[in-house]
DNA sequence: CATAATTTTGACCACTTGGTTAAATTATTT
DNA sequence: AAATAATTTAACCAAGTGGTCAAAATTATG
């Protein structure tokens, strides 16, 4: 019936797919067009250029991810926990979607300057996370530590293996279903590693 | 004059300088005829095709990083020493060289597979490099865990917060003084955590 | 010096790609 | 039903890109 409503979602239903697979240089707006089953001059009707279905993809996607941590960093639970849970949750949404991370990544190598943008119109709540952090820290811990290096450090073991996986696997020879084992192993390794590094800074004592 | 040596450098510098800021994908080879001084007829008279003389450059520049990684880990130190002259040595690098991670995550995300082969040709000793790191675990700090935890966990720390940087400093609005700062303070704080990390697992319990 | 080999160049080509245009089809309004 | 608006299509275009080629310039060789 060629409603708007169909049109414009069959669009980004493939467009979300093409970038995400093959980044923003990757897609092709033809291989996006004819994935939706459409005309490659109907998408630019739909979406002015590549840039702004882009831009569409992109937002939906990080609010995805980010949306998903705000959550967990500002509920009530100790900060042990927190980091436990946000660990076990990404470890294993990324298992099943590695494709978004790489996509992100990607994006962010590819224009950091387009993204600050993008990212800038979110307008995400980012003191909140960093005060609440600060002061479980602080209260919880005894640590008075910028919490950026944690929320950094977090991300960094979580997110690193997946982009270099493919590098690490090349490198040592790994089979698939070691390296599947590997990431399996990672849920419990990881928060202890984590807990156990800030249970053994100094209490009391500044690192910033 | 026009020896050969002196225009195939002129054409390795100038492709290490444009492949190292725009990746395979962004890189001209118009540019990098223009930079080198050349015609573009030449360069490929000189280098079949834009694949081998990306190649012979990441080949370079993954040798470059991988090398000095490999001598600190197969040198005679205790773990924690290692660690930490691994961790000071790559963000000073990093800091004076951010483009060449920046380079290698984006080849990676960019062609795994043609990496793979490219790597496998390198043929380093990673065995080596586990094992020793294995042994080092146990017998220093009676620890059984997969020593490839610990490389990606000491890589994950140092890499990730380079590619994430502009990413970070949209979110959270910080300005370029005070991410100097930030990288700083790393220096001293990513060190310990990693050694607190280790220090806080449980002795002969394995995590394998 | 003449001839061959090597290096360098300008012009050119095939192909890809994002984007446009004018016409055709379909839906909506009067 | 006629006119108007919205949606869809086929054909086309301009710019960019990696790569080629034959000829010219330079260098090496007998």
């Amino acid at each position: 019936m060629g409603n708007i409503q169909h049109t414009e979602d069959k669009i980004l239903d493939a467009a979300r797919q093409v970038f995400h697979q093959k980044g923003f240089n990757g897609a092709r707006m033809q291989e996006i067009a004819d994935l939706a089953g459409i005309n490659k001059a109907l998408l630019h009707y739909y979406f002015r250029n590549k840039e702004s279905l882009f831009e569409k993809i992109f937002n939906e996607t990080f609010a995805q991810i980010a949306s998903k941590m705000t959550e967990i960093f500002l509920s009530e639970m100790t900060l042990t926990s927190k980091i436990e849970i946000f660990v076990n949750f990404y470890l294993n949404f990324i298992s099943r979607h590695s494709y978004i991370v790489q996509f992100v990544i990607n994006a962010l190598l590819d224009k950091p300057d387009q993204l600050r943008e993008i990212i800038l119109k979110q307008n995400p709540s980012p003191e909140l996370l960093l005060d609440q952090m600060k002061n479980q820290l602080k209260e919880e811990m005894g640590l008075d530590i910028d919490p950026l290096h944690i929320y950094v450090n977090i991300l960094g073991l979580v997110i690193f293996p997946v982009v270099a996986k493919p590098l690490i696997q090349s490198i040592f020879a790994i089979p698939d279903d070691r390296m599947a084992a590997f990431f399996e192993q990672r849920k419990k390794i990881v928060p202890i590693f984590i807990a156990n590094a800030l249970k053994g800074y100094e209490k009391d004592k500044s690192f910033v």
